[in-house]
RNA sequence: GGGAGUGUAGCUCAGUUGGUUUAGAGCAUCUGCCUUACAAGCAGAGGGUCCGCGGUUCGAAUCCGUGCACUCCCACCA
């Protein structure tokens, strides 16, 4: 490289936005995010965990994909073969939901459309609005490899989601049948249990009166307590305790449900908690899990009294028609009206909301497909608790397992359109097939049923969970399913390297990844799993549309540099803990950004000197100990990252190019005015500045490569650039560095605090004891005091400001009057604070139970803490001495 | 109801298998400086009963018990 910088005019400043897009475009131009396959580098893989096609960015998707990419950009620093896969999920109920509502505005009615016509709405959404969330990716500076970029409903995805479903079908893992599930009524599906939110809700406990068929001598009514009246009409028991005194006399008599009076036994089941309420359950099969479980056993009639859409059905008699909330409000009302309401209660119980619409679960009665889960989660169990795969924080292990080990069958039937379509076929005879095609299906049917028509057979209306399909997402990425044996891309890429996640969707998509890679590759889909935390406010509330506290990110990323958004999202999030945003920790990514671009300026000033050959200043202390630093913090940081503790190595490196390189290194190669610079220094000020760009690249991409290419680096590219190996680190120069540093802080701070101005003149007087060690840095020392001599003695000088360094004394002098009162206040707080110190070593060095026990290196320690603690007050007194 | 986690400076967090000082960093605060890279800065400073109590140990922020507070996950109590 030449010694002079690039003669280009710097800006007064960064310009954020114009660096974003020359870069980025440049980056893609060049293919720098692209990957292949090849034999001279190690791949490291990341798919992205696909937004919904209908996402916008959001505060979790900025720290989630930051996240990634500091990864991505870090391994190709490393020489890996990076390659981040970006796409989306077709998300099909978030999706279809949306669709609705734009036809609505639109004056369509979703019911009114046939299939086809919905889907070809959808579509047209889809290639209108979907996926402007990549776009958004991309302000972000995300490295994707967008030649890669897939959707879950792509063709290939497709057909390799039905073969799997048809697959696992033959295996006998897929049936269908009718079972209690989580019905959506605003949504009209299917949902599975990961798919409820249960949320504390404030209710009402109403205590309902029913009268008992005979009358005994103490009552004529039987009294439940329940939170849904609306449902008594769907009653067929009422459940007591069996060992219940109170109600031992009416086991397997009969009551009537109010208002329709009809006929319902009065049964005793264990289940009962005799506690609660009045110990007295009516029993509901159609409409709760546990009603529907006594219900089998006690064999109850099943009457649903609840419609697809959450109004009333004909069972409910007059109610029918009038939405099941209202009715609520309603029959309470009409029984207390006839007589039949003892007393209503506020009670507090937890509810079932759908995650999508947020609409009240109703736990219904419903054909669907399911899948066996027991078979495929065991081996997906053994690697993570093996931590064949790895996960960060190792708690969600723990998790992770208790799902593992009460794993339910999978509903993965969807009452909606936009999804992947059951490959299931019917006759108008309930003969059921699963095919690929129409084709198929007929001939499979014919099989069954000589003299079916061709017309008559018919597709299962439902879709696929949208799970159903991401969970072959790191397979099919890579093309899995069209060639399952020579895939090199597959083979080369996969199992990918970290997967980068929320840990909501730990069930929902981790652990089925991990089950389908197993099922289908026999390996693991990613070696390491890493959870990020959640997004909140200042506040610590969890950032949410409801709440109105989620930042604009565009608009950030426009006002702050999306180098900015970066620094602020990832400095606040340390592993596995939650982020909590604030906007003053872009103002700090802004300020950094000022502070490497007018570092940069300065090298410019620096350069613009004469530049002459100095051999004192090439070897000078300040280029050996910040070649060790630099070394030093390179090895930590990439500790740091390993353990995906990305916001550490960032203020490791922040500090480094603020503290290090900027305060002290920069300053102290810092020539006269008047005088040149040496050469080899500028030309290592330079090397070591590129180093600190690259370092910091990962995390804020585009300042990095706007400095880097500034420098007159090569490759100008920062993407084409590798870190330097790492060598081992020279202690003695760090340590030296560090004793640099403390003497020149409290010499200024000296100065300070005896009414020097920080740039007045003096005389350093070091000691002579300690001359070979300091000399290598005694230079800077005096430059950075702005002392004119250093005289190396060990008398005590008059008249001067002594004090006390490490373990060793020095002496200003100065010109100037000097007021002792402040020496001697310091003077007299150090020795306080070391006699106590010295009496605690000393009670410990007394006590010989620690001199036996303890290992004799500690006790060493102690000894050389308790000689350095003597030699210390002995150099403090001997300077008060010199005051009075 | 079960499980997991957290509690260290005003705020956000480090603190490796118990012992390198009487606990560190960033932000915020305070003081002094417009020292020609940067006042979006520089140079300094102050600030802590390591949640409480008890125990183990020669030695505890660190290990154990217990209490308190908060967070998250799971679960069908009407």
């Amino acid at each position: 490289m030449s010694v002079s910088l690039p003669a280009m005019a710097l800006d007064k400043n960064f310009q954020h936005q114009a660096a974003e897009k020359k870069w980025y475009d440049l980056w893609i131009a060049n293919g720098d995010f692209n990957s292949k396959p090849n034999t001279t580098q190690k791949a490291y893989t990341i798919v992205i965990p696909p937004p919904n096609v209908t996402g916008v960015l959001h505060m979790g998707h900025a720290l989630n994909n930051s996240v990634q990419d500091v990864l991505i950009r870090y391994a190709k620093l490393k020489n890996y073969n990076t390659c981040w896969v970006p796409g989306t999920d077709h998300a099909s109920i978030a999706t279809e939901a949306k669709v609705v509502a734009m036809l609505q505005e639109q004056g369509i009615d979703k019911n009114t459309l046939s299939r086809e016509e919905f889907l070809s709405h959808a579509w047209v959404w889809k290639e209108k609005y979907g996926g402007i969330i990549l776009q958004q990716l991309k302000k972000l500076g995300c490295a994707l490899d967008w030649n890669r970029t897939a959707f879950t409903m792509d063709d290939n995805y497709y057909e390799a989601v039905i073969d799997v479903f048809i697959d696992l079908y033959n295996k006998g893992y897929i049936y269908r049948g009718v079972k209690m599930i989580n019905w959506d009524p605003k949504a009209k599906t299917a949902l599975s249990d990961e798919e409820v939110n249960h949320k504390e809700v404030q209710s009402k406990l109403y205590y309902v009166k029913y009268k008992l068929e005979e009358a005994t001598n103490d009552r004529e009514f039987i009294t439940v307590a329940t939170v849904r009246p609306e449902t008594i009409l769907g009653d067929t028991a009422i459940c007591v305790h069996p060992n219940d005194e109170r109600y031992q006399n009416l086991i397997g008599k009969h009551c009537f449900v109010p208002i329709i009076n009809r006929k319902i036994p009065i049964i005793a089941d264990e289940y009962i908690d005799i506690e609660f309420g009045t110990g007295c359950l009516k029993v509901t099969p159609a409409h709760d899990i546990n009603d529907y479980n006594l219900g089998i056993k006690h064999q109850l009639e099943v009457i649903d009294t609840i419609n697809e859409d959450g109004t009333m059905s004909a069972a409910a008699a007059m109610y029918e028609g009038m939405d099941r909330f209202e009715v609520r409000k309603k029959i309470a009302i009409d029984l207390d009206a006839i007589g039949h309401i003892e007393k209503i209660e506020d009670y507090k119980n937890q509810v079932g909301f759908s995650e999508r619409t947020d609409a009240v679960i109703e736990p219904k009665l419903s054909m669907q497909w399911w899948c066996k889960m027991e078979a495929l989660a065991k081996p997906a169990l053994d690697v993570v608790m093996d931590d064949t795969i790895k996960f960060y924080p190792s708690k969600f292990k723990n998790t992770y397992r208790h799902w593992m080990e009460n794993i339910k069958d999978w509903c993965i039937s969807r009452q909606l359109r936009w999804g992947h379509r059951i490959p299931a076929w019917y006759d108008d005879k309930g003969n059921l097939v699963i095919a690929k095609t129409e084709d198929e299906a007929f001939a499979k049917l014919q099989e069954k049923n000589a003299t079916i028509q061709r017309a008559t057979i018919r597709q299962d209306e439902d879709v696929l969970d949208t799970w159903f399909s991401s969970w072959l997402w790191p397979l099919e990425v890579f093309h899995w399913n069209k060639q399952k044996e020579q895939n090199a891309e597959l083979d080369y890429y996969y199992p990918t390297a970290t997967l980068v996640t929320a840990p909501e969707i730990i069930f929902f998509w981790v652990a089925r990844m991990i089950m389908a890679g197993l099922e289908y590759k026999k390996q693991i889909p990613f070696q390491q799993v890493y959870f990020t935390g959640i997004v909140r406010d200042k506040q610590g509330r969890k950032m949410s549309k409801s709440l109105g506290n989620s930042p604009d990110l565009l608009k950030l990323i426009e006002d702050y540099g999306a180098d900015a958004v970066r620094f602020g999202v990832l400095i606040a999030s340390p592993a596995g803990n939650d982020l909590l945003f604030d906007e003053a920790g872009l103002e700090q990514g802004k300020l950094f950004i000022n502070k490497i671009w007018n570092a940069l300026k300065l090298l410019q000033l620096f350069s613009e000197k004469e530049t002459i050959d100095n051999p004192e200043q090439t070897d000078s202390f300040a280029n050996q100990w910040f070649e060790q630093r630099l070394q030093q913090v390179k090895n930590l940081v990439d500790e740091d990252i390993k353990e995906f503790k990305l916001s550490e190595a960032l203020k490791k490196i922040y500090s480094l190019i603020w503290d290090d390189y900027c305060s002290w290194y920069l300053e102290w190669i810092k020539t006269p005015q008047d005088q040149g610079m040496d050469k080899t220094t500028l030309k290592k000020a330079y090397t070591y500045f590129g180093e600190l760009m690259q370092m910091l690249h990962p995390y804020m991409p585009f300042i990095t490569q706007e400095i880097y290419a500034h420098l007159g680096m090569q490759p100008q590219n920062i993407l084409e650039s590798r870190l330097a190996t790492s060598t081992s680190i020279q202690q003695d120069i760090i340590l030296l560095g560090e004793q640099a540093k403390q003497i020149i802080t409290q010499i200024r701070d000296a100065k300070i605090k005896n009414g020097l101005k920080p740039k007045d003149d003096i005389s350093l007087y070091l000691p002579q004891t300690h001359k070979d060690s300091l000399s290598l840095a005694a230079n800077i020392i005096a430059k950075q005091v702005f002392s004119s001599t250093i005289t190396y003695t060990q008398e005590p000088i008059d008249q001067s400001i002594s004090l006390v360094i490490d373990k060793f004394q020095c002496y200003l002098k100065t010109e100037k009057e000097i007021d002792q009162s402040h020496q001697k206040e310091q003077l007299e707080k150090d020795q306080a604070y070391y006699n106590g110190f010295l009496m605690s070593i000393e009670k410990k060095l007394s006590n010989e139970k620690f001199v036996q026990n303890a290992k004799p290196e500690i006790v060493e320690i102690e000894l050389k803490k308790k000689k350095d603690a003597i030699e210390k007050l002995r150099i403090i007194e001997e300077s008060l001495k010199l005051l009075s």
